[in-house]
DNA sequence: ATGAAAGCGCTAACAC
DNA sequence: GTGTTAGCGCTTTCAT
């Protein structure tokens, strides 16, 4: 038999009190006496009482709990993340529902509209296809929205990742060792990070005297899966590359297999860099040489930042963590 | 300058019928007239209303989301567990809250309240440390719990794994290949995955006349840090194992990484065999022999489970999902 | 086919 | 220091 939940207007009565005094004394917004508090707090514990946060939210419109909107936690780079924020967010009580959207625009949109109906306290993103007009349902509700991605967006809270200086290291060690044709497994057109990751390469490349031509820059998603194509496809070329960059580590590890299934040897005969080292890049052999961009840290700092905003900031901040070329046997 | 969010009332004022109509258009639960239907869809639409959750909940009593409480959801174990579930749910627009307990007990509590308090759904978790008497606070509120263990626990829905022939297939295997000490890297004690599964592997050892000594089972979380202090403790002993078994895949990638330094070679020197086959297990090398409990579908299967609940099933339902040994480089 | 009205359980003026 | 009361924005019963 399922109980009727108990109120606290039953808390109240069992006290002797109003209402209004046991909220009180919940939340320590007014000075109570220390009996009646006394009594109170001796009856909320005999009936066991619970605050009902529906109700709560429904009164001061909020939610205590944010969304986290990325691709896929299963992705150890956002599982990493979303950790991270998390733990950020813990202090404040926060709840963090999860919104896996398969990098995909329709359902990145449907969260954010999600969002906005359960009045939600906060948004952090890793928006795949949105455009900056699509926040405006919810800078028009109030919520604040913290973005991670290497893309320019104005007036919104940022974290990305710089990696300028990381890239131009990872070419140069390129370089020294004697490569000369880069290829790259980039993100899809249009992505927020792989565009800027592979302009970043190509200035770098320029610098460093390698070519990085056109038909050696295969877009794909993010998994092994792309990574693994992306490599069938560029070995194919008349003019193939010897080292391969690419836009994550997922696609690294794929370039890794179909390389040892073609009887490629890496570094050998192919070098090969990644990006974000996540936890799995580590344990790859040979293992892989990445750029490394801490998730767990990305994570945190968008928390950090959505408290900020929530606690009142107005102006927004963009902070960039600086990514490290991280050199393994890969290359 | 933040809008007054659009309400019902101003939408039935706008096309000039009462909230109630508006309702009922939206949840479509009575007839409504085409004309009226229209006008209201149109108000909709102009106004840009969006029905307040909170509110629909607070009178409902329903808020459609789900709580998963686990450890960790940077283990990637976790995170492919927790995409299955959300996928499940996701036919039915819940949403999930991960809840990250660290295997700490009061964390545990503390997210069961947390559900209690925000009138959630329903909970699946991977208890570590809860009884079943933790739960009663959401029998009473009514809220359906699924739990993923390999204990036994009545009057619930439990996903769990049955593992008893993959892991006598494992240790024939290993006695196969001459090996008479066999090691364990065990969860904590009293935790519910690794009793049962020490329990087995006990088992499995006497029928195929392998030694289990009680100071080769090593207890220590489910981590790489805990599975190289493990591996060191047990060589340290007179009379070291030749093959180990660990409670899950991190721990056994901490086993490989302490073997590497030690000189150890595996599988020459030490047969080693992990639980889980998280997607990593598959790229270290050499590469690592598991148990195989798919961690997506035991997420969906809780999902489903959850749904069927909701949708009034009482009776408390078991599934085992099979486990399969997968021998690999390793032993 | 539609509407009036009573709450869901809380918070926070505004009294006293 | 404490209480009365008016909502927050919905759903749903009961009328019409």
């Amino acid at each position: 038999m399922e109980q009727q939940p108990v109120t606290m207007s039953d808390v109240a009565r069992a006290a002797g009190v109003s209402v209004t005094t046991v909220s009180y004394v919940l939340s320590g917004k007014r000075p109570v006496a220390p009996a009646t508090t006394e009594a109170v707090q001796a009856a909320v514990a005999r009936l066991g009482f619970r605050l009902n946060t529906v109700a709560q939210s429904l009164r001061t419109g909020r939610s205590s709990t944010a969304a986290l909107i990325i691709p896929d936690i299963a992705n150890p780079f956002y599982a990493e993340l979303a950790r991270g924020l998390q733990d950020a967010l813990r202090r404040e009580r926060l709840h963090v529902v999860i919104c896996n959207t398969n990098a995909d625009r329709a359902e990145e949109l449907s969260y954010l509209d999600d969002v906005v109906r359960r009045r939600l306290d906060g948004v952090v993103i890793t928006p795949q296809w949105l455009v900056t007009d699509d926040l405006d349902p919810l800078r028009a509700a109030g919520i604040p929205v913290v973005v991670s991605a290497d893309t320019e967006l104005s007036d919104l809270d940022v974290v990305r990742a710089d990696s300028r200086e990381a890239i131009d290291q990872a070419v140069a060690h390129l370089a020294e060792r004697g490569h000369r044709r880069l290829g790259m497994v980039a993100g899809p057109t249009g992505t927020p990070n792989g565009d800027p990751r592979l302009a970043l390469y190509r200035a770098a490349a320029r610098r460093h005297g390698l070519a990085l031509p056109a038909d050696l820059v295969v877009r794909g998603k993010h998994t092994r899966e792309a990574g693994a194509a992306a490599l069938r496809r560029m070995m194919s070329r008349a003019q193939p590359p010897t080292a391969v960059v690419c836009v994550n580590d997922r696609s690294a590890i794929g370039v890794l297999e179909a390389a040892e299934d073609t009887g490629l040897r890496i570094p050998s005969d192919l070098a090969l860099i990644g990006h974000d080292d996540i936890e799995v890049a580590s344990l790859t052999r040979p293992r892989l040489s990445t750029i490394r961009y801490p998730a767990y840290e990305v994570g945190s700092t968008c928390g950090r930042l959505l408290l900020e905003r929530l606690d009142g900031r107005v102006d927004p901040v963009e902070v960039a963590l600086r990514t490290r070329f991280v050199p393994r046997e890969s290359t």
